[in-house]
DNA sequence: TATGAATGAGACTTCATTCAT
DNA sequence: AATGAATGAAGTCTCATTCAT
């Protein structure tokens, strides 16, 4: 895997920094953030957040343990550097599809809605497999430690989803369940099938958008 | 909670105990198991198995650190004590089912099946509520540690959930998605809402298993 | 080896013991002492003294851990107990071969006085090769711990072969080294030779003492 | 003692350090090796290897408990890297020994041969007291555990005064006693011997080579 | 700025010893 | 008298974080 795959934001790095940004300095520190990232990514599939320490990232990045913190104040702020893509990729998703549903008049505009945040997402996750995988390894369980990030991430995701849902709703698009169960449970299906695909464990994984979409629409009862 | 809803299976305890078996000692090693494995499983759900130390649950359970160790040869060797009811039930669930799915002839004996099995593992859910919390935050990741008997258990489950939606599709009860799919998707699905719920966010859970069955069988664009 | 052979003397018992000495009460106290004292040999001669716990003894006599506490204070006072019959045997050794010395007249009577206190070394040697071996292999190093009894051991052993010799060297006997010399070297000689017979080192054990006596009086240069 | 005497061989430290190699990096690491290395042999001479823990020796050595572990695996490693020099030391000493002596004509160059690796052991020994009485206090019993190294230590000299007491066989240099016991004879004399010359219980050391070579070449009946 | 050495809290585990049964 | 459970000190080792070079 390059390095380049695990591009940190500019936001993960502390803002008082000197020399020209996009000059050497700059670009010497947004290759050491990236090579610490990559490495603690890598271990953190591996071995699970908490079963890796700072001296097995520094380690394999090839760097003194020092620069780890020259460049994050701890491990949970390294977890948020890497979730906060998919967190910034994921909300504008979700706003954008909130938005579209709230001014959508007819059904087929409002599928057009679901089928863009679908599309969103799915670009997220085929182009940061890597931090999905890690999201959906670690999203459960307590936010204690270096998973709060992870955790806020599916409180987020969770949240937004029942948002389109309860939209969606009141728009009389779908069966009136509960939002909370019919979006949970798209939830919980959508993730699991993600991670048995990143996982490998999926034969044909590019039929699975449209495998999924008619399993959510149509169950599994349909005429087989 | 009381104790006495955190107890550990007799296996789990050293089989050649001197005294009567309904003696003082029986009773207090029983005692001091379940104190032990409660505590845990209490401090498990707050700050996640690798987060609790032998010493905070020593420390919980008013023992001395040694003392764990005579019960348990260590934290794997507790978290697989706990899970190990989970496992057994939902085993001979999924066996029974698969066993009845087998014989059955007509749609009504395989719809049968399907609830004995669901109901099955409702009951197993509703009576140890934490253990499923437990696994339910604990089964992703990496087998590492002592998460790996939890991990285990969600191998046991996908692997019999697939098993039996083979078995579904080879008499031709359901869409033909692949097992693996659609499988995978129920289970994702059940596993968040009841998550869901044991967290309380769920507002009638009495009404969850119907839903369930009509999302799952009938999706959600079914005419709401 | 027969648990007969780990016979622990009398004293090592508590001596106010209840029951008529020789009665059922007082063999199976016996038997419990001698059945943990040769655990015990064993084990330390395999792991050394520091490296058997009292757990490991016990276990391995399949006695209760309490009981051992019955029987010994602790492990300095079962490896007491150990070498106790050894210290008893050399002691009476070397003070028959002083009061012979002291006695002897003519050059055969001193030489017969030596002949006479190796027999009896060699007999104690043979009749206890365990304890010998433990006694080889702990009495080095300081009196620390449990390791006490066999360092006192070996000073006795060293001050008892220390003044035999002076007492040859009054005599005129030897070639008039200090004694320290010569009775230390003799004994370094002889344990080394002792504990590679023990060992099974030695491939024709029973020409060892004529063959020591040899080197010990004639040297390595003999008309080879 | 000063802290000069006990140092580490270089290959006991990391290779790849940074600085340069006399800068004030380098000075710091050595002490610090050097210190913990002399607390620890001051230690293990007083209350023996198995005697003595971590704790005890970062303690003398004035340093955290974490910084051992920077410099040693742990105490097997120590004992090691103590022994080490000691066992190059022999190790060459036999080793020239053994060519010299194969390669001797006559009753003098074989003489010269032991006087020399004589000599050579016993400008060993004078240069590290300590970690001779170390070796003398410690390399009995089991290999168990930390002591290890000091074992194997015994072992080599062993094998080493063997081979080179049947090279002298094979020339017809001595009496033909089997080479077994004529080296394990002399072996045990002079550690005997070495041992209580450094425990400061020989009256006139600087005697004691001549005095050795006396004994082992013509015993101790010659005509005193 | 980069390095890696230093620190000490804290995790896991073992063990001698005491004590209830 | 016998058993083995309970205790907590102590041992080994790891780790996040700070700091001198």
């Amino acid at each position: 895997m390059a390095h380049s795959t695990t591009q940190v934001p500019t936001e993960a790095v502390p803002s008082e920094r000197p020399g020209v940004p996009g000059g050497k300095r700059d670009r010497n520190r947004r290759a050491r953030v990236d090579s610490l990232a990559s490495a603690a990514l890598e271990l953190f599939l591996e071995e699970g957040i908490e079963g890796t320490s700072i001296d097995d990232i520094t380690k394999k990045a090839r760097t003194a343990k020092g620069s780890f913190y020259r460049y994050f104040s701890g491990k949970e702020a390294l977890v948020e550097a890497l979730m906060s893509p998919v967190s910034e990729a994921f909300s504008e998703a979700f706003s954008c599809c909130e938005t579209a549903l709230s001014r959508a008049r007819t059904r087929e505009e409002m599928t057009a809605a679901y089928t863009e945040v679908g599309e969103a997402l799915a670009v997220t996750v085929l182009s940061q497999p890597e931090r999905i995988r890690l999201y959906l390894q670690e999203n459960r369980g307590p936010r204690r430690g270096a998973r709060g990030p992870v955790v806020e991430l599916a409180d987020q995701i969770r949240e937004s989803a029942i948002a389109i849902t309860e939209t969606a709703h009141a728009h009389g698009l779908m069966r009136t369940f509960p939002a909370e169960i019919s979006a949970l449970a798209v939830i919980g299906a959508a993730e699991r099938l993600v991670l048995a695909t990143l996982n490998g464990r999926i034969e044909h994984p590019e039929r699975l958008p449209e495998q999924v979409t008619t399993l959510v629409l149509e169950g599994l009862a349909g005429e087989g």
